[in-house]
Formats: structure tokens, sequence, C-alpha cells
DNA sequence: CCTATTCCCTATAGTGGTTGTAGGTTCAAG
DNA sequence: CTTGAACCTACAACCACTATAGGGAATAGG
């Protein structure tokens, strides 16, 4: 009854209406993310416009990569009245450094799996270009001496 | 003193020559990819040249991205031998993609992350455009038929 | 009021690829 | 024989979720 003045949901339209699953909005209550939010007599939770707009923060700011950690910091101070959005700012150019890191490993990554890919012939795995590639034949010493009592 | 004569060594040194940790190695074997390797009368793990190069394959496909299933399955594919490698240029490809589709994902990320960032002035948190930019504020439906009783 | 359906609850385990820990045993050098 | 490093197993933690089990709550229709 006290929350029918409010336009309360349940969770699940609140998950719908942001592109979330039940169970993660459960996740980020539960990592001090999203407050507890108020109940039903039997124990059911009921989100009101706030929360909405905090979850909707959340989504939009893992969809730019940043980690619950500094989504959390930055829910912090965009709560600082009069606080500089300095710190603001410091997270979100660490989150482009990080983004510039990743982009970089994976660009030279690509370069070393496509050349890989075209030098291979279809033939066989024998003579296969992509596990010569992977495999330890590059840096190997001298294999002269094997003795073959292995395994 | 049976593995004496092959030149067989511990889990440090085969780990600290690959660029993995021990405990890595001892998560290959574990997980299938690395062969139980022979034992000493107490226990420890002794490793030849075999095992030498099929970890270091596996750090080599690591290092490409490939998924420890995907590297295990390369491993299978290597030992058939008249076998043709077209499975495994299509893991690679597969591979290939995968990178691909994540280099675009962070790219697009990175575009809105430093226009954001770009916009910000550096003054308070009430005006910072970052935090406006991961506001709800952007996509709200009608906001007329709003109960505005919310807390 | 009863029932069926849908939603929701908690608690727990699993994902991928490691890393870290605790509490003990073995090895190699001196 | 003693020391110290390396090694052993088994288990928990990381990140951000996802999935499952075994129930209870809300709601629409009869």
């Amino acid at each position: 009854m006290n929350f029918v003045i409010d336009n309360l949901v349940g969770i699940g339209i609140l998950a719908r209406e942001t592109g979330t699953s039940v169970q993660t909005v459960r996740y980020y209550e539960s990592r001090g993310l999203l407050p507890a939010p108020p109940r039903t007599e039997g124990g059911q939770r009921r989100y009101g416009r706030l929360h909405r707009d905090r979850l909707a923060f959340i989504r939009h700011a893992r969809e730019m990569g940043f980690a619950l950690d500094a989504i959390g910091e930055l829910l912090r101070l965009s709560k600082e009245e009069d606080a500089s959005c300095g710190p603001v700012d410091r997270i979100a150019r660490e989150q482009l450094q990080l983004v510039d890191r990743r982009i970089e490993q994976l660009c030279a990554l690509r370069e070393t799996l496509s050349r890989m890919i075209d030098r291979c012939d279809g033939e066989s795995v024998t003579s296969c270009r992509i596990l010569e590639a992977l495999g330890p034949s590059q840096n190997l010493p001298a294999s002269g001496k094997d003795g073959g009592t292995g395994a």
C-alpha cells in the first residue's frame, strides 16, 4: 500500500527498462552500487525513478567499459555538490588509456594472426603454417641430444 | 634416478623458460592441455623437451588470444597425421573474427569516451559533461506524465 | 474465494584464466 | 644432517555476470 502512491515497479520491469538482467540488478545492490529499495510486505523490491536513473547511469558506464568499482567512485563523486569534476575527469581518462592500450594490443595481435592465416595453404597439418607459427620451433637451441626414454 | 638420464627439469624451471607461472602449468595439466608428466619418487613433476614444446605452443596460442578450449582443439588436430589443416584454419579465422569484433567495439567505445572527456571543462560536478553523458537524461521517453512525487 | 500463471525471493555454484593462500613434503647443496 | 628453496595438494579469490534449485508473493480470471 505504502508504495502505490509512487509509481513503483518490480525488479523485472526495472531490469527490462534498463537492459539489465534481474540477477544483475540484485548483484549491483549486493555490491553497494544500487541502494536497497523499499519492499512490499511480502518482501519484493519496489523501485522508483531515482533507482531507475541510477541504474541507467551504471549501465551506460558499463557500456563505456568502466569497472564497477570505478562506477561506484563516479556515483560517489557525482553526489558531492561542490566538488570539482577533476576526479571524474581522471577516472574517465584512465579508462580511455585502458581502452587505448587494449586496442593497441588487439591490433598487434590481429596482425600476427592475420599473417599466420594468410600463409596457410590448407594442405595438411604436417605442413600447416599456423601450427608452425604457434609451435616452439622458432627459438629452440640445438635439438641434437634427445634421450628418447621419456614418457 | 629414472629421470636423470633425460634432461628433465622441475616445474619451476619449465615455468620460467616458458614465461608461465607454476600454478598455471599445473592448471593446464588439470585442464588436460598438458599431459601429466612423470614424477620423482617424492612425487614432484619432471618435464622433458616434449612438455616444453607443448607448453610453449600453448603460451604462444594464448598470446594470440585463443581460448584454452580452442588450444586443446589445435593440439588435438596437430597430432592427426594425415589430416588437412582446414579445421586449424577455421579455428584461426574464428579467432581473427573475434579479435576484429573486439577491436571494432573498443574503437567505437573509444570515440564516445574521448568525446565525453573533451567536453569536460573541469569545473564542478554539477556541470560535468562526463557525468551528464553517463546520466539517464538522454533517452527518457516523454517525461510529461511523471508522477513527480518521487523523493 | 480459489486457482493458475507469472513474477519474485534467497542461496549457491559456475564461467574463464589465472593468482593467491595455507599447511605440509621433497630436493639439493653445504 | 641441516638448512632453505622448491615443490605438493586443496581450496578460495578475482571480475561481472549467469544459471540453478527450491521455494514464496502478486495478480488476473473465474
